[in-house]
DNA sequence: TCGGGCTATGTTCACGTAAACATCAGTCTG
DNA sequence: CAGACTGATGTTTACGTGAACATAGCCCGA
């Protein structure tokens, strides 16, 4: 009753899905034609096109990657190396990196790594080698990566995503130094003192970037610079970074790396009966889509995954399709959203009236 | 210096990656020896196999994956469709399926779809079969497309995680039914007359099936079943629902569909001034990482993606491995977490004293 | 009217691999 | 000690595609 029955009806049954020879055959043209026709190039009669694409469609023809790329040398398919795939801001720039790669036309392969050892990702790159992928992107955030000699094949385009910049190859990031500094500001100017800091892990490069330009912002500021409390971006680390402050009554101003930690130290908050944000002001970093309903909705820093991975991509399809090169490296920049955490700083800490 | 110069010291600069040939002559062996120590199979002698390795070694040889699946006929590659990246629960899935596959010998390729309208589920489709992949994972929650032709290419291994079970093809998914029957039981047991609940959207199977059961539950119990309010995942849906329930005073015990929306819940409550869970109780569905942080700690149900992503990718390779289709769908059991969001219900409404 | 150039189409071949088959030297068994 | 078997290796070939080249019909201007 289908069409792929009358395709079938010949006698033998025919188990190899249908090349571009059966088509050929079916079409009455010889396989160049068909060729042309599925590859869209011109010089094709109009009819013999419509004929062939009719033959296509009878038989269920699909073309056969493997030959394509064998034929042509290249896949069409960019690979997606990341660590910690369960990560709010990867997560989005891998959705983004998905979508942008699909209106190009490019596919992506992802490459899993579950902990940044050398030995997993030395794993992770020969596994890379056997993929049929044109690109490598790398979505990576320790910098103990640094000094190891990532060997990738030779001539293999690569962009690195949100990490160090001591990389050979172009690198795409979010601003995180400015976001660091509008966060720090922004409390500042509300009239606190100081700001304290939840960090992420020591190595990871962004949480570097965020606490060295909190620092900095604060020194520009003539302000003292409190110890760093160092987290892992989660909640929990946040949460127990918080219950720390919550102790001290001097601290009326957080700055947590990412809303994950924030979340956190807003749960301390509350358990400790210490307001927010009359008693303490809360800023996080990313804007997650749950910050604005954090109790209270968090005042945090924006940053554009979408634009990182439409970054990235393009950044990399230039190079596969035979741009030189470009060191430049492509820095998003980031948007302060105020929200209902953070508010004037309370009266009584001055304590010199 | 490296091993890379001594391989182009011949004089012309190879441009071509090498090939199976040019480790053959180097070793001084058959192409076919190179195929078999490449391909790891046996009858190689000893000898001969350090030396064919170390001329790959020398060469910098890696296996063309396109000649290599154009001869073999697979590829060693898994597609994902899935719709809306973005959501905490899809995401990670696609985690497990990504460590899972990987661990397999196999890797993903990610084939996105923005809006599960018809047309672009087709365009994924089509694009689909241009793919290089031996099979493929379907993450979707629309049942809108159940009654759509969705049309793989045939003989093309598919496996359908967390949706209906009318589609024709293997299904792995959560025992939404279970969770929600948990977390219903859960509430009653604290001595709350009726449960509200927040769904998901209407075209959600997941969502359906979790408010089909939540009410069954409660009529079990011979307790009236409270209109559903319905939601579409986002804290925001949350809060609107939250600020709706918060009104009104005879609302003890609400469950939402997912965490997220608890989350809005929550913020809504604290808006009002409802005492979580002295007033009202709120429990939620999915236990993300950040549940444990909410104000206060977020009583959920939790689901293993993870196992869901492992039994998919089993089930999916099992199948391409040559077992025959099997029509087995897998449930993963859900696991009630208490936490303090939720407790006895207040002595005020039962009103009967 | 003729040839140059253009368009539509066909023919040949190589991409790199692995399956199928062939060969050859040992090794074991009766 | 012959014949059968085993293990190591080589030779041939086809997988499906698209580039390069070949051919043939046609239009146009001199």
């Amino acid at each position: 009753m289908t069409v792929a029955d009358e395709a079938t009806d010949a006698g033998q049954p025919r188990r190899r899905s249908p090349s571009m020879a059966d088509v050929a055959r079916e079409a009455g043209v010889s396989g160049q034609t068909v060729s042309r026709v599925s590859t869209g190039r011109p010089n094709v009669d109009e009819d013999t096109r419509n004929r062939v694409l009719a033959a296509m469609r009878k038989l269920g023809y699909r073309p056969n990657s493997a030959a394509r790329a064998l034929r042509s040398g290249h896949f069409r398919n960019l690979g997606v190396i990341m660590f910690t795939l369960s990560s709010f801001g990867n997560m989005r720039t891998l959705d983004s990196i998905a979508v942008a790669a699909a209106a190009a036309g490019y596919s992506i392969t992802l490459i899993p790594v579950q902990h940044p050892t050398q030995g997993e990702v030395t794993v992770a790159f020969s596994r890379l080698s056997e993929q049929a992928v044109d690109g490598v992107m790398i979505i990576i955030e320790a910098h103990a990566l640094d000094e190891a000699d990532i060997e990738l094949p030779p001539g293999l385009p690569v962009v690195v995503v949100d990490s160090s910049a001591r990389y050979q190859y172009p690198v795409v990031d979010t601003d995180q130094a400015e976001g660091a500094r509008l966060a720090t500001e922004h409390l500042l100017d509300l009239g606190h003192d100081t700001v304290w800091h939840i960090s992420g892990p020591v190595h990871s490069y962004s949480a570097e970037r965020r606490r060295e330009s909190w620092a900095e912002t604060l020194t520009t500021h003539g302000r003292p610079v409190p110890d760093v409390i160092v987290g892992d971006w989660s909640s929990e680390a946040g949460y127990r970074a918080g219950l720390e402050l919550a102790a001290r009554p001097e601290v009326t101003a957080i700055f947590a790396a990412n809303d994950q930690m924030a979340l956190g130290v807003l749960r301390a908050l509350h358990e400790r009966g210490r307001a927010v944000p009359a008693d303490v002001s809360v800023v996080g970093f990313d804007d997650m889509d749950e910050s604005k309903s954090f109790w209270p909705p968090l005042t945090t820093v924006h940053q554009s995954f979408e634009e990182v991975g439409r970054h990235t991509v393009s950044q990399l399809i230039e190079e596969i399709e035979g741009a030189p090169p470009s060191s430049v490296s492509v820095l998003v920049p980031t948007e302060l959203v105020v929200r209902a955490s953070s508010g004037p700083a309370p009266r009584h800490p001055t304590a010199d009236a």
